[in-house]
DNA sequence: AGTACACTGACGTTGCGTCAAGGTAT
DNA sequence: CATACCTTGACGCAACGTCAGTGTAC
């Protein structure tokens, strides 16, 4: 849902201050300024005795970020990347149009191609770190699996399952590159 | 669902190291030495090299321990002091069967009550907390609707509603005391 | 005797809470 | 001029992650 900056349209954008805005999303205005200090957000403007003051898509941009990690759990690091990733892809829809150059274009598409692989890099990292979480466990099954089976070949015999789960299935298939 | 300690019956507890014991609930090893730190849980037994074991009810506690941290959203420090209110009630009702004598039950009942209260004191410290935030926002929300009116009343007239949400509900009714 | 796992410190990081000392809006 | 909000530091804390150096089990 492409947040769109700056108004355009002559609506009636009212500015917020920090606490107003801050509570709209469910958020303390300390947790605000901080997102600020990691470069998350920016207020739309600062008053005259440099309050922030905060416009509708600066609210939004807050309870996107509050979904990214209440939600899917990521840290506030990984959204700051998303989020770079998002805002240049605006400017880069801009710039696009900006011109007709076909030298220009290419340059803003090799560039886009390069965020994309850049977010599958970041998403498949944290798959990568899920599946290393598997793997470990099911490493450690296979070696539970083992001992038990070890200590009822001692003990007496009776092909008793060792597990309701099935087998260690075969690795994943190797990935497509 | 009291968590009995002690293995009674001849069931064969085999006993976890700490890794294993914290795959089988979804933390690290590192958050579970962490939770003995705080006095949360102590493994069932050490081994001869002093590695930490695990039995089948420390990991029914560290379920536990989980489920508040994640589902509850409690702190460590107040599952502490939930799960040594526990602790402390399964002493009592074991001392309670092993005496007849009226002054000692007495003694334990009254005990056991004052944990009671130590556990509602927490609950409705939590509820105080949250309706301090309520509060907090229906003051803000009062404060810019009288703002939103001010501003109708200066630069014309037209009754529209400020908002979609009802007016400020009364109070909460008196809490019971 | 190697490898995987465990132990105890100890320091680092994240995501804020909180306080201090001052400025601002009404 | 009071008071409710804002500002920028700065320090503190919870809940771990991550070493380092060493011992243990198989």
């Amino acid at each position: 849902m492409t947040v769109e900056k700056g108004t355009p349209s002559g609506v009636q954008t009212s500015l917020l201050r920090i606490q107003e805005a801050a509570a709209e999303v469910g958020l303390t205005p300390r947790s605000v300024r901080y997102y600020e200090e990691l470069g998350l957000l920016k207020p739309a403007a600062r008053s005259e005795g440099d309050y922030r003051l905060y416009d509708e898509t600066d609210v939004e941009r807050l309870k996107f970020i509050k979904g990214l990690r209440d939600d899917a759990g990521f840290s506030l690091g990984e959204i700051a990347q998303l989020l770079e990733d998002e805002a240049a892809r605006e400017r880069g829809h801009a710039a696009y149009h900006a011109t007709t150059d076909p030298a220009a274009r290419l340059q803003i598409l090799t560039d886009r191609a390069a965020r994309y692989r850049h977010q599958i890099e970041m998403l498949r990292g944290k798959i990568e770190r899920l599946q290393a979480m598997v793997d470990d466990a099911e490493a450690r099954l296979g070696r539970t699996n083992g001992k038990i089976e070890a200590l009822g070949a001692e003990t007496g015999e009776g092909p008793a399952s060792t597990t309701d789960l099935p087998d260690v299935p075969s690795r994943p298939l190797e990935a497509a590159r």
